[in-house]
DNA sequence: CGTGTCATGTAATCAGTTACATGATTCA
DNA sequence: TGAATCATGTAACTGATTACATGACACG
């Protein structure tokens, strides 16, 4: 959220769309942790709120960082980076993939691999529609690094599942031939 | 749980340990996690637990899938994956990097390639000492293809670190050539 | 006239981690 | 002698999600 705030003053509806169209892939965070994260914020002194009356519509409550509230950030940005639980339930579902028909692991695969094209798409989406609008802004490389990280992800995952799907059909022949041997 | 427990009868130290040497890239679960788990199992009819006697060590609690249990087990494994948050605390980093030093940026790219390394190095490790150590098992494919998602999205991810510590070095002779100029 | 957007917040619940408790055995 | 392994469990806490509550305006 200080991150955010570094772009511009906003208020916590804000916050939640920009990060929805930015750091969606790989950060997500939803009002009921945003509200209480900018109250926390501004009572630690590293934000202040005004806000904003509107006509026909609710105040807004604008939160901007204080120059206490980016040497913070600075500090956090510093750390190393923890590493993150990770759990990919796909992985965990093919891991005991013997005890199922062989349809339903192609069929995970396949749908996944669907999943990931259209990831991808939405990254060439948010190259054209969002980092090329703020160019040149000092943050946009930044942008694209994490970009990229998301395509060099996506690409490997994609040409797993063509991989995968090879070789589950591939035992999928094999069954159906022995099928037919033992009638 | 209970696929660990199609593989053999098993005690919750037993998972604990199974899951660190074979699961652990996608998947986690510690004692807190497991006991309450065998516990439930074991009150829903999912799995049966029986007490083996032991000299000078602990008594062990060993728990076997029942019939429902590997009912249950093949309904969930059908059901499509649900696709988990996804959080990369160091892309998030790097996408306000440019609050903070080049050198910090590089730095956490370049420990974050290490761990991958390493990461690379204990897959062949796996494949080699423990799913080759199985063979044949009918669930050796089924483990090749977890691995080798791993493999996958683990070399794209360094070859991504490739690319982004080439640029941001880039970046960093930019910066150092203004600076000559400004003096 | 119903759906979606704008806008802020709290309460309840669920999931997961850390810390605590116990104690014998083995290995360096 | 101290650390690691074997072995099972609970309590407390933190973090995150879902559900709830409210209400006007814009668009088709």
């Amino acid at each position: 959220m200080m991150g955010m705030l570094t772009l511009q003053p906003m208020s916590g509806y804000d916050l939640k769309k920009l990060t929805e169209i930015s750091i969606d892939n790989f950060w997500q965070e939803n009002y009921a942790q945003i509200y209480p994260i900018l109250k926390q914020l501004a009572e630690e002194g590293l934000a202040v709120k005004h806000t904003e009356k509107q006509e026909g519509r609710p105040e807004r409550s604008i939160y901007a960082l204080t120059e206490m509230g980016q040497q913070a950030l600075q500090k956090w940005l510093a750390e190393p980076a923890e590493d993150q639980v990770e759990r990919h339930e796909l992985l965990l579902k093919l891991f005991f993939g013997v005890q199922v028909p062989l349809s339903v692991c192609i069929e995970h695969v396949r749908s996944y691999r669907e999943k990931q094209v259209r990831t991808l798409e939405t990254y060439e989406q948010t190259e054209s529609a969002v980092i090329k609008r703020y160019e040149p802004n000092t943050n946009v490389p930044y942008w694209r690094i994490a970009l990229n990280y998301g395509r060099h992800h996506t690409r490997a995952v994609i040409a797993w599942c063509d991989e995968t799907l090879l070789a589950l059909k591939e035992c999928e022949e094999q069954e159906a031939l022995l099928a037919t041997k033992n009638d």
